[in-house]
DNA sequence: TATTAACCGAGACGGTACGTCGCGTCTTGTC
DNA sequence: GACAAGACGCGACGTACCGTCTCGGTTAATA
């Protein structure tokens, strides 16, 4: 009626195996979950039962849901927007603002990035993972390429430049985790425009 | 934090009750979780003890978690913040962003409405629950107000007012939910500075 | 997000029905589940759902599911097997019991039957109206039929006829209840030789 | 009775527990609630909580609760009625059938023990169990004494003993199953004479 | 014939138990 | 010693039925 557990080896044994081996067969996992099933299905459970890895193992590298997924989330999706700088600032905002926009729209990657942000809200580590390996980077990023605006003179040096990171980039995130609107790129091009050349009458 | 507001020993026996009873009981304990103790912890399981309302019942009424907090929310949160008409644009912006980020910053409402945009990235119910119940009315309201600014002249009119929403109220979330940056009052000035002057020298 | 319940008629309308057709659609569902799913599946929810019979009135006419699980099965199976009486007690005997044996192996009604005695293990109520309705009726049959052959000097009289129906009728029950060996022919035969032969060398 | 004998404060953790132990916790509680209570009242639900053991862990090894609770059954009764053999069998039938109607009617193992055949009416797992770990060794044991006494003489040859198991032993069981009539000392005493001498006058 | 009260259907309600899933902790055995 | 395998206690999930109850509508018995 009972009879405990078999005891059936499969292939592998269970023996220690490389750490870096053992760590991609996770991310791997962990990037194909996120991509097609939504973090909302990426589970220690899962992963260990896909991976080959065990829980104990997982526990040991990711303490949280979040640290895993945002790692599985770079180590599947390598593109790195860049800022691109041809000294007009207002096309190069177009360019970026574009290009976010598509990778956010029409990627799997974008899916995965507002999930990510939506988890972040009720998940502290994730929230400071996210903030340190990737949000504050980026926003750096942009703020340099206004920096040099600035310093050509196509932007004030009295505006914070912080501010309209939010007003452009943020706004395209407002639309994202809130679709009541589309992003279409007559909105894109009308952040820029506004934030350029005020909406006041000239 | 007032644990159990359970209905044991009400000699009601275990018969049909008034539907309204039912349902404000539930709201008022689920409103009483989100703001005590946040989404993550607003089960179906912990409504229903503390409630005094059968699990089966919950389900009848509220399909997921997330339309549950949302009603539980909106029970428990009367504060509706208007948008202000003095004629004067510029002020009314500041006025009304400023109280909005207070609310959102000062009171455990704004963190329950962050996790609700949160939970919302991954509950569908809830993301068109949110819209059609909170954020489109919102926005809806914010439009008003810059479109009589633009029959007054203080706004161009080619100017698409949904944007402008999305580079005001929109860059305040931003920083909400992915908070590198704190709302300040400096922010709040020049997002509606930088709209209405425009960025770029004069 | 709540909306309370729709009202929508079907074809009949809610009001009074004669009792005999209300009690005519109850034990034709209860009969029909009984033989098609056996009594693990009898539950008043089913039932009242397919009868068309609300819980209420199930509750009034039927205190306890084995009650009207008993009920459904008489009102199901008419056939009741009667005891012959051609003056040979052995032959008669032979006869009822294989009569006996064949319903309760070979028709749903048996199974049934056998469903009923273990429910009523559990079930007070199942088991009393059992033996009221069904059992003690057929005990007394069977010694009736026994007495006569007591009269005719075919059984000793200083035997009491109630513990040969223990040893007749509750053999094959035994068989039926507790499978480790099958209720055959060979077995019915043997039933009735033992007692009337001895089993004692001569 | 005793009611929870919990785990609470054993300051164990969560961890894995040896399986032994956790069996033997299982197995106490259900035999204790089993005795005490009655099949009806064994739930999952009600052994997790009293044994401190999860019912992730009780499903893992007991499939059903018929299983469950005949584990339980011979975990908390030892008792093994033997079949004595003095070279008499009318006094040795006599003896065992005693001993055996006393268990059933005077313990609770016996009111459990009829409460596992009727479960087994609609378990078809606790039936297979039931036969593989009760009652056909019961059986097994009883032909054997009834071969020996065939051996000496004292039953014919041509005799199936499995017939008489059904007619003693059997019987008993219908009164024990059906009570329409009660289990007496005169009721044992007929039932072994019934066989050994036939019915018919001499 | 018109009223009305008894009765019924429908099904909501507070419960208990079901069987499953994932969490994070722990033990065991293997390499 | 690091690892896989996975058992473990726990808590929540979403569902099925239980037996009790409210509600509204119909019909059969009354006025």
């Amino acid at each position: 009626m009972n009879g405990h557990a078999a005891k059936e080896g499969n292939g592998r044994g269970r023996g220690r195996r490389p750490a870096d081996e053992v760590r991609a067969d996770v991310l791997r996992t962990a990037g194909d979950l996120l991509l097609t099933e939504g973090i909302a299905d990426l589970t220690f459970e899962r992963v260990a039962k896909a991976s080959g890895v065990s829980k104990t193992t997982l526990y040991k590298w990711w303490p949280s849901k979040g640290a895993l997924a945002l790692d599985g989330y770079f180590h599947a999706v390598r593109e790195t927007l860049d800022f691109p700088d041809t000294g007009d600032v207002r096309a190069d905002l177009l360019t970026q603002l574009r290009a976010f926009a598509h990778v956010m729209i029409h990627t799997p990657g974008g899916r995965v990035l507002a999930e990510l942000i939506g988890e972040s809200q009720t998940d502290q580590d994730l929230a400071t993972a996210y903030r340190k390996l990737y949000s504050s980077h980026r926003r750096r990023l942009a703020a340099e390429r206004l920096h040099r605006a600035q310093e050509l003179g196509q932007i004030r040096t009295d505006i914070d430049v912080q501010v309209l990171v939010d007003q452009l980039w943020g706004a395209v995130y407002h639309r994202l985790l809130i679709p009541d609107e589309p992003v279409t790129d007559a909105f894109i091009v009308a952040l820029v425009n506004n934030l350029l050349d005020g909406v006041r009458p000239k």
